[in-house]
DNA sequence: TATACGTGGTA
DNA sequence: TTACCAAGTAT
């Protein structure tokens, strides 16, 4: 048996019980699911999710609300940027195609925050699509088992996308069980640091075990660092904002970050991403 | 193509 | 404890 059957079978024993999966979620829910999972585990998304799925279960419930309520709600996922562009998307949903999360790759692609992985996600888990979906678990799956290496290297993203299309049968249902078993195979076996080999339903077609299992041998990745940077900075000036309900003092943002040049300039950096707003009193919120 | 962008769990 | 890692996107 092949890859893509031997990963399906694998998924359909095996699957997580993740709510976004359950029948019946909609591909509202898909969409949002996909944005908070965005660099982010599981485990801090699931609750979260609930809380969206209940309060905007449309995408123009979402779309009327006001953006600090989305921020607030979105609390510490990261990068609430994110929200900011989920927010934006379910507006273009609400308003250029009637409060429905278009099935369609390229007018996914065209909302914002939206990007190849997102896309195809959606179309695939959202719609039951045949649509080649790639994120790191999918690179990490198919560069172990279809080429023998081991770990993917960087992204190459038609390449990436040809490999993955290559996997998927040619019917949209089996297309989007094998999508979203690659995926769950990468996530809880087939792991970035120590791969459960022996659990593994490709065990015995995988290259990388044909291989003898080498070493990977491409350039890596440099983990970013976190402490002192802007990164830090922004979240802590973020973290003020959101804990307070009403609009606060500069001193209290003076509070969140000794070194003033840098606080500044982060505080500027996030109203211009729309994350932070300044006041006529000189006092700052979250945006409206 | 490389870098910026949050946060917290795990080894 | 430090370092790595987690369903990416935009520039």
């Amino acid at each position: 048996m092949h890859l893509p059957d031997l990963v399906s079978r694998w998924y359909r024993v095996n699957a997580r019980d993740l709510p976004w999966r359950r029948p019946g979620t909609t591909p509202w829910g898909v969409l949002v699911s996909e944005f908070m999972l965005q660099q982010t585990p599981v485990a801090r998304v699931e609750p979260i999710w609930r809380e969206w799925m209940e309060r905007w279960p449309r995408p123009s419930d979402l779309a009327a609300a006001p953006r600090a309520d989305v921020l607030r709600a979105w609390g510490r996922l990261g990068y609430p940027r994110r929200a900011l562009r989920l927010h934006e998307a379910a507006q273009a949903v609400a308003e250029r195609h009637g409060d429905v999360v278009p099935a369609d790759v390229d007018a996914l692609e065209a909302l914002p925050g939206v990007g190849s992985y997102t896309a195809r996600a959606v179309a695939a888990f959202g719609y039951g699509l045949r649509s080649p979906v790639v994120d790191t678990n999918v690179r990490r799956v198919v560069a172990r088992a279809v080429h023998g290496a081991g770990d993917a290297g960087p992204a190459r993203v038609r390449a990436d996308l040809a490999d993955v299309d290559a996997l998927l049968p040619p019917d949209d249902a089996g297309a989007a069980l094998v999508s979203v078993a690659l995926m769950e195979l990468g996530a809880v076996v087939c792991t970035a640091r120590a791969p459960r080999c022996g659990a593994c339903p490709v065990h015995a077609v995988c290259a990388w075990q044909l291989a003898g299992r080498p070493d990977y041998t491409g350039p890596r990745r440099q983990v970013q660092a976190f402490a002192g940077t802007d990164r830090q900075v922004r979240g802590r000036l973020m973290e003020v904002l959101r804990g307070s309900p009403e609009p606060v003092e500069r001193a209290a943002l003076d509070a969140a970050w000794a070194d003033a040049g840098q606080r500044d300039r982060c505080l500027d950096s996030l109203v211009v991403d729309g994350l932070a707003e300044r006041l006529d009193d000189g006092r700052f919120a979250l945006p409206a």
